[in-house]
DNA sequence: ACAATGACATAAG
DNA sequence: GCTTATGCCATTG
């Protein structure tokens, strides 16, 4: 278990409900601003019973990056959609499910 | 140490 | 908007 990947979950558990982000931006907040394919590496070890919200992380696009022949993206899709989270032509409107640290607190204000 | 792989990101055509 | 090419990082053989 190395430091990174502990990171990248303590990372992604901090995403909140009905909200996505992307690998990049769980890399920045990991310590790896250009990790991101670490960051899909460590999800993709990740057990079912894991209590971390894996399937709030999708690509650049707000598209369902997992591997389109498994029923991973099918069950994440599931779970999003779950939380509220919108599907437009296939992807997430990151506008407003997008998540970052930042406009957290500008939309609490 | 080197080469290859992957649930990525970005730039260029 | 899509397809290629290049860069980046972590892990494995």
């Amino acid at each position: 278990m190395s430091a990174f990947r502990s990171q990248v979950l303590r990372v992604v558990r901090r995403i909140p409900p009905g909200r996505v982000t992307n690998y990049g931006a769980v890399a920045a907040m990991a310590g790896k601003p250009r990790a991101a394919r670490g960051v899909g590496w460590a999800l993709s070890g990740l057990p079912e019973d894991t209590d971390v919200p894996w399937w709030r992380v999708v690509n650049r696009r707000g598209e369902i990056s997992t591997p389109r022949f498994n029923h991973l993206a099918r069950i994440q899709r599931a779970l999003l959609e779950d939380e509220g989270v919108e599907f437009r032509e296939g992807r997430i409107p990151l506008e407003r499910f997008g998540w970052d640290p930042d406009v957290e607190e500008l939309e609490g204000l």
